[in-house]
DNA sequence: CTGTTAGCGCTTTCAG
DNA sequence: CTGAAAGCGCTAACAG
């Protein structure tokens, strides 16, 4: 492998002018600039990571931090999509991306401890955003920077950079889509309101239901017992029979509703996974755009020392893609 | 952050003998070995990666390649389990997990290059299986070890290590599965057999249907046109009216067939992904332990440099998980 | 068994 | 604008 001895040698220049050549350091000549970018070339020089590393200290990675995967989380298909993202974004800005995962907090723990002790890891990705974080702490004690995809829940501080859905108004499109559709009793699904997403989700479908002077009809349900979850549910809809339609939190959870309720009862959901697919009829969601999220993501951890102060959060806009779960109440005609 | 100098200073010794110490090198006395280690717990010395690789010419990490993204592959839980086994068995043994990701052969590609030119890495976990991939040919051109999940599909030269499900015996258990119960007209739906798994499930359905002198009967559909390939079974199923049972070469394949066929169709399918349980009935599946397939991986490509012969491959056993897409025929009653 | 020395490949003062 | 030299933190000869 070429070194850049071997470029600033064949292109007649000691190594340092190559290296500011190469990195783009304006006080190199036109000239100069250019043997040494055409030596670069013909030895088809790269960097060594390690070696730029030990000279910058600034490691060319970036890490990954996925939720600790409590029932079954990684089912979902947004982590890998989002990992996608980040992927290509960080690959074209010549960043690694490390991951760090666990199946309890505490491996999930060990697991960004490690990449921050031995890897000397600085800026990382949370995939999820959780109240009273462990993982948060530790980052913030080893002074490592971090982005996060969705809304930071900080208990104290400056919030850190993001990027997100407008889960709220996400959830008003939702509400407003049932509505035009002549639903008027509508109920919220949802599995566990410490994550900020849901609870968002859930806020716009309550500022909905109140502006329309409607009743919030709100039923938390997870499934790990599935027998239990869809007796409750059976006894929801008896209580409460006049509902038409639901709104729920995700589409894993809108499947599972949907098997236990009749065909002519409407779900949207969230997401736009493979499941909103195979799902029959097939669900109407709401597209979050993963790959984008993670993308975005990227560019603001790859920005993470550049600016003092934190960048503006992104937000990613949402679509609603419609597909067969939601039945036209005002013109029958219109059902697809 | 503590230095190797620190470390020898405190424990009055000389670098090397620090660092000779601290990897256990054997030539080091155990008394100076118990004064570094001591040194080092006191003032919490972690080694730098960063310049280990850059003496070791060993940068302790291991690249992670995932399949393109064709067709929402990214939908199977499974490429996330068995990262979570790799993460784990890697972290345990000090080596962090980098990924590589693509939505297009190329830009895996450039992904994975990149991995081997700037960040020297030189160890890789294939998370999957497909004959004549250029990513193999990268990586052998860069003389880069690997391991594949899955079984090797190699056109020249000496096979990888691999861990691997036996996805023959786990094809002749399905389909035995289905025979016990009663069922003769069994077929095969599959949707791209130059991924190595399916091929080898379908060979031992037919394995066990040739030995019970029972036609085989195999269809291709990937449902990337829904409606064709929706036409394309019923049709199937016009042709060949006696089929009772389906094996499937994937959970989120049974899914979609059982979406198509009639509740009285059986179907087996792999790897006990979520949606088998979300299924209506639940599918019976073969689970494969992609964690466990991942831990194995893990440890295969620790031992890559240490063993000059390639070591032996891992067969993790599967495990057939009984839900309620399979029908008895012999003894109704037994239909749960 | 241990210390001295050199060097991995790169960047960055510091002098010109 | 460019070169020489030192150093990032660690390891591996080479001597003792």
């Amino acid at each position: 492998m070429a070194t850049i001895r071997d470029v600033a040698r064949l292109a007649g220049v000691s190594p340092s002018t190559a290296s500011r050549a190469l990195r783009g350091n304006p006080v190199i000549s036109g000239k100069t600039r250019k043997k040494v970018e055409t030596a670069r070339r013909q030895l088809n020089y790269v960097p060594n990571f390690s070696a730029q590393n030990l000279a910058n200290n600034e490691n060319n990675t970036i890490g990954v931090i996925l939720p600790v995967d409590h029932h079954e989380i990684f089912n979902n298909p947004f982590f890998l999509q989002a990992l996608q993202g980040i992927n290509a974004k960080s690959t074209e800005r010549n960043f690694m991306v490390a991951i760090a995962t666990g199946i309890s907090e505490q491996q999930l723990l060990d697991n960004v401890e490690f990449m921050l002790a031995h890897g000397r890891i600085n800026r990382f990705i949370l995939l999820y955003s959780q109240i009273n974080d462990p993982v948060v702490t530790l980052l913030q004690e080893n002074q490592a920077g971090y982005v996060v995809i969705g809304k930071p829940a900080m208990s104290t501080g400056a919030l850190p950079p993001y990027i997100d859905t407008d889960n709220i108004a996400a959830g008003t499109d939702a509400t407003n889509f049932l509505l035009a559709r002549g639903h008027r009793h509508i109920a919220f699904l949802y599995t566990d309101l410490s994550k900020i997403v849901q609870k968002e989700r859930l806020a716009g479908y309550q500022q909905i239901m109140a502006q329309q002077q409607l009743d919030s009809l709100s039923l938390q349900e997870d499934f790990i017992d599935y027998t239990r979850s869809n007796q409750h549910v059976t006894q929801f809809l008896q209580q409460h029979p006049t509902v038409t339609a639901f709104v729920t939190s995700d589409d894993l959870l809108g499947l599972r509703l949907q098997q236990i309720v009749h065909k002519s009862m409407s779900i949207i959901s969230f997401n736009n996974s493979f499941t909103s697919q195979v799902a029959h009829p097939a669900l109407t969601s709401i597209d979050v755009f993963p790959v984008k999220l993670g993308e975005g993501a990227a560019e603001l951890a790859l920005q993470l020392d550049q600016t003092l102060k934190a960048p503006q959060p992104i937000i990613v806009p949402h679509q609603i893609i419609v597909r067969h779960s939601v039945v036209n109440l005002t013109a029958p005609k219109n059902i697809k």
